[in-house]
DNA sequence: ATCCTCCCCTAC
DNA sequence: TAAGGTAGGGGAGGAT
């Protein structure tokens, strides 16, 4: 049921209770709450042990999802089945096959109809969300239970470091018997406790212990050593297999050097890499297939976030500018729910962006994931620094709006939105809040930049030179449908899940070299010929014409209203006609100015409380679309010197 | 040089 | 039916 026939708010609420990416993508946030509740948690780095020795475990639950499922279903165990939301011939996502479903080379992100033709008799089951959960928490309990040292990647895994219990055993071949023993008893625990296998590498390194962990799925463990006979291992390995080298990054190495293995590309110079790939992947790639690891330590494997956001980009379909708006505001109110469940609750934010799924002109429907999927969309986003911050729903929708004005889309064309908060900095104006509910009239007091435009303008002047022509923007797609074929072998091993020991030389597991069924490009084009162009050496120069985001200088007003926008400018931020607070994080360069904010004592007073810079007030912000269709926007003709549709505005001069 | 915005990629 | 989210690293290209 798609967001229009719903109801668009409630299509936002629903939404979220139903995705499996959310839930994926949420979990962190979820497990930072748990770990409040275990006192261990709080711990450093760990220490390196004698002569440099690191041990560090990699332990992943074997496929995850269907594993849960399966325990409470003995008889499907055998055989194969996914978790998706297919019901019978439907064309779900595949969220997890368990491994007899990946023996027929059913994969994750692979659509129903394409695995059932792999697999025929495929069976689905629905997602269990609590029930992940449940385990998931069971799981740390059983890391933290071994050491405090976790890095908690996902809900299904954790780098864990050991190298405190077996680095001061002397003799070699008694500390990999206590490893053993050790990754032994936390592989018991967790199949105990919770009836689901995890599998453990074992190695120096986080990535040498995850490389450990691919070649000891499904229900095994291993040690990843780099001596000789490792190092020949890692260089027959394909780069796939590295992480950081995805399926882009793969073919990108094929293509421009030719490079397939990780031993094919140790033989390439830095130099040579880095041309291709920029300094610092270039950097990582070249450490990364020689087995090093420079990856710090993170605690806990929780990081201070930089950014919260939300977006939906299935079952979104609207008519109306009215309707654009009200999902922007349920976006924008999970959104603050979200920040307020965060560590960053209390704060507000200095920069908002909003991203925007635009149907393509030409978008082919059979393309799409079923008929509610996004089809094929340019993806766009746009971003504004304000000089104070948002905290409300009110206050975000209100810049998200504004956001998307730039971005000149019909909503009959809008196929997914997002809304993202950065730059997280103490409120400066709690109080004011309270007092001035958000649709109150705001006073104002207007100044003018150097172009002495005037606000009429500036509300006219929304929409940005070059967005008409988003298709250009947007790389295009990498492959057809027919490069999907060329399936790579997969999965030599998978019979009965045997050993507990170190798994067997054969058990390789490859990561899926095909494109994933994915959101960017569609898998769209039917043509292979003008895709085997773009993914020549130059193919980046589809970026080329790009001409993104005009400057947006024009009038600023002051006004004390909280509801007013607060943008920065270039323009304005040191010499406009605008009485700025003074605020030492102003002094620092400007992308450390709103994180810093936060825990400088700064007084939220009543005087610093009273300047917001705005462009103006909202109260006849429906021009957003005048009246649902895009393209004629006045300033789209004044600033491209051209305009499809500019007769149809000159209402207002 | 360095910053900024927008875009791309990756991982789960 | 079907639920294509979320966060971070980093590159390209323009502005300063
Ligand atoms: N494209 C993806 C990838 C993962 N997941 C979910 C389902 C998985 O069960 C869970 C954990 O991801 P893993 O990469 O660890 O994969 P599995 O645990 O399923 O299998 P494996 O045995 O390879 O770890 O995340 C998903 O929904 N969609
Ligand atoms: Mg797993
Ligand atoms: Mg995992």
């Amino acid at each position: 049921m798609s967001s229009h026939e719903r109801g668009q708010k409630e299509f936002v609420s629903h939404f979220y209770t139903q995705s499996r990416l959310h839930f994926i993508g949420t979990w962190k946030e979820r497990y930072a709450r748990l770990l409040e509740t275990l006192p261990d948690s709080v711990h450093g780095e760990p220490a390196p042990g004698p002569g440099g020795r690191r041990y560090v475990l990699h332990v992943d639950m074997d496929a995850f999802f269907a594993s849960v499922s399966l325990r409470d279903r003995p008889e499907l165990m055998d055989k194969p089945v996914v978790i998706s939301a297919a019901s019978d011939t439907s064309n779900a996502e595949v969220s997890c096959p368990n491994y007899p479903a990946r023996a027929f080379g059913v994969r994750a992100g692979m659509w129903m109809t394409k695995a059932r033709e792999l697999c025929p008799g495929l069976i689905s089951i629905n997602y269990e969300f609590e029930k992940y959960t449940e385990v998931a928490e069971i799981m740390y309990r059983a890391l933290y239970e071994t050491t405090p040292f976790v890095n908690g990647v996902s809900c299904d895994e954790a780098y864990l470091d050991i190298t405190h219990l077996v680095g001061e055993i002397a003799d070699e071949a008694e500390r990999e018997a206590a490893i053993a023993r050790l990754v032994q008893n936390l592989r018991t625990a967790i199949f105990e406790r919770t009836s689901c296998h995890a599998s453990v590498g074992v190695g120096a390194s986080m990535l040498l212990a995850r490389l450990a962990t691919a070649k000891a799925k499904p229900n095994g463990w291993r040690i990843f050593q780099m001596d000789e006979s490792g190092k020949a291992t890692l260089a027959s390995m394909p780069v796939r297999d590295l992480p950081q080298v995805g399926w882009k990054g793969a073919r990108e190495l094929v293509a421009k050097l030719g490079v397939e293995t990780c031993g094919d590309l140790q033989r390439k110079s830095l130099e040579e890499i880095q041309r291709h790939f920029g300094p610092k992947r270039g950097k990582t790639m070249y450490n990364l297939c020689r087995g090093i690891d420079n990856r710090p330590w993170v605690p806990n494997g929780i990081k201070e976030r930089q950014t919260i956001g939300t977006q939906i980009s299935w079952g979104v379909r609207m008519e109306t500018t009215k309707e654009v708006i009200t999902f922007l505001e349920g976006l924008c109110e999970e959104l603050v729910e979200r920040i307020s469940r965060s560590e960053k609750a209390g704060l507000g934010a200095k920069r908002i962006s909003i991203t925007l799924w635009k149907a393509k002109p030409d978008a082919n429907p059979n393309h799409r994931k079923g008929s509610l999927g996004h089809g094929e969309c340019n993806i766009l986003q746009r971003t504004v620094a304000l000089h104070h911050t948002a905290t409300s729903a009110p206050e975000f929708l209100h810049h998200a709006r504004k956001l998307l004005e730039r971005l000149d889309c019909a909503p009959t064309d809008v196929r997914g939105l997002g809304v993202s908060a950065s730059s997280f900095a103490r409120p400066d104006r709690v109080l004011h809040d309270f007092f001035a509910p958000p649709s109150a009239p705001s006073k104002r007091i207007r100044s003018v930049n150097d172009d002495g435009k005037d606000e009429g303008l500036l509300k006219r002047s929304k929409v940005e030179k070059g967005v008409n022509e988003g298709a250009r923007l947007q790389k295009e797609g990498d492959h057809d449908a027919e490069g999907n074929k060329e399936v790579v072998a997969e999965e030599e091993r998978h019979g009965p899940n045997v050993d507990d020991v170190q798994a067997s030389e054969a058990s390789t597991r490859h990561r899926s070299l095909v494109e994933p069924e994915q959101t960017r490009d569609e898998r769209a084009k039917i043509s292979t010929q003008a895709d085997e162009g773009l993914s020549s050496p130059t193919s980046k120069s589809s970026r080329g014409g790009d001409k993104p985001h005009e400057r947006n200088d024009a009038v600023i007003a002051l006004l004390n209203d909280s509801q007013d926008d607060d943008v920065m400018r270039d323009s304005i931020g040191d010499d406009a006609k605008v009485v700025e607070i003074e605020d030492d994080a102003f002094a620092k360069p400007r992308h450390e100015r709103a994180s810093v904010d936060e825990g400088s004592n700064i007084e939220v007073g009543k005087e610093t409380n009273g300047e917001v810079i705005s462009l103006d007030d909202d109260d006849d912000d429906d021009e957003y679309d005048n009246n649902g269709d895009d393209s004629d926007n006045p300033m789209a003709f004044a600033r491209n010197g051209r305009s499809k549709d500019a007769l149809a505005l000159s209402h207002q001069e």
